[in-house]
DNA sequence: CACAAAATCCAGAAAAAACAGAAATATGAA
DNA sequence: TTCATATTTCTGTTTTTTCTGGATTTTGTG
């Protein structure tokens, strides 16, 4: 993986390298490292940002910068606003750490695990159809269907909490234990 | 996306189902689709496999097999195994789909969220160290290290927990919400 | 030890994803 | 409505990742 300052951006160094690791980070979060940094920039900065001025901080294509824009506000994470005396549509992010996480959770949720609870689903029933298939697979699809279920059945249940529940379910790390045994 | 079908596999049709949907959802794991489709092929796979097989059941090049067994092995999801009166090494998943997540996990945690929480710190002792920067970005940084922090605690926590606690957690998704008011 | 089979390494080809820049379109103020 | 400015769409280029095939090394067997 190649480190590439290719244009070094004007901006605070604290700002500067939050960018760039949100940026390294993207990929690995299945974000496209623009759309990662164009995000740590709105949600850092102190004030919402027209296309423009993200152009000139990161030193990439204006239309780039547009297709990212759109791709985080599809998500929800990005909003437009409008400033006084200025045409321009300007962009901040969801500053609340808890409510960011949600989306981006209920979005990996989407694209990693319905799929694959979809097609062992389909699976399932391929096999109730009796297919010639060994008996061991069969098991391993049982089996690995049943953790995905139960998964999912979770996920539901703590997203249909109110947000106070979760934080006390994360904050209550230690309680949580003795309440388990 | 392209869905390639290059050398159809001669496999039973429930397995090619699963093998080509490990695949296609590998690159949304972090994995690349390769590693992901031998890893379904042994997860689901009645026999441990020797790598000859595998190249030959996935039609891909031998050599690359080789890289993605190793891969596989680092992360400790497929070992080793001897088959009798055959010289070349067999390989196996692990079958235990806990203990496989776990680990999956572990590993996403690390490249994930690990990286993150380092690149956070050393931002907030940055700040610390009094650099000139707007207070709106340092009250997001203190917040984003906040909630990293705890989720960094929580997953301690729960991954110290004894496997059926875990399990208890997860199944008890309704009591947890009367629990937890 | 020798030799054959298996496994791996490595350089480069192929495929996929990210990105640039110009052309086209839309938007709002006068 | 017109004009200037802002935005998006589209096509081609660059970069990154995945994959191939032969060369090399390792491993087990007689």
């Amino acid at each position: 993986m190649l480190i590439s300052v290719k244009t070094e951006m004007k901006l605070d160094p604290v700002m500067e390298k939050l960018v760039l690791h949100w940026g390294e980070m993207g990929s690995r979060w299945g974000i496209s490292r623009m759309v990662a940094q164009i995000h740590a920039l709105l949600y850092f900065s102190p004030k919402p940002l027209p296309a423009d001025e993200i152009t000139e901080a990161l030193g990439v294509a204006r239309s780039h910068v547009s297709n990212s824009l759109k791709e985080l506000q599809t998500w929800g994470v990005v909003k437009v606003v409008h400033v006084m005396d200025d045409r321009r549509e300007h962009f901040q992010s969801i500053k609340d750490v808890w409510q960011l996480f949600e989306i981006l959770l209920d979005e990996r949720k989407r694209r990693e695990l319905d799929p694959t609870l979809k097609t062992l689903r389909e699976t399932q029933a391929l096999l109730n159809d009796g297919t010639m298939t060994d008996p061991h697979t069969r098991e391993r699809v049982k089996d690995m269907l049943a953790f995905f279920e139960l998964m999912d059945g979770w996920y539901g249940e703590v997203r249909r909490m109110p947000l106070e529940s979760r934080v006390k379910l994360v904050k209550w790390g230690t309680r949580l234990r003795g309440w388990l045994s």
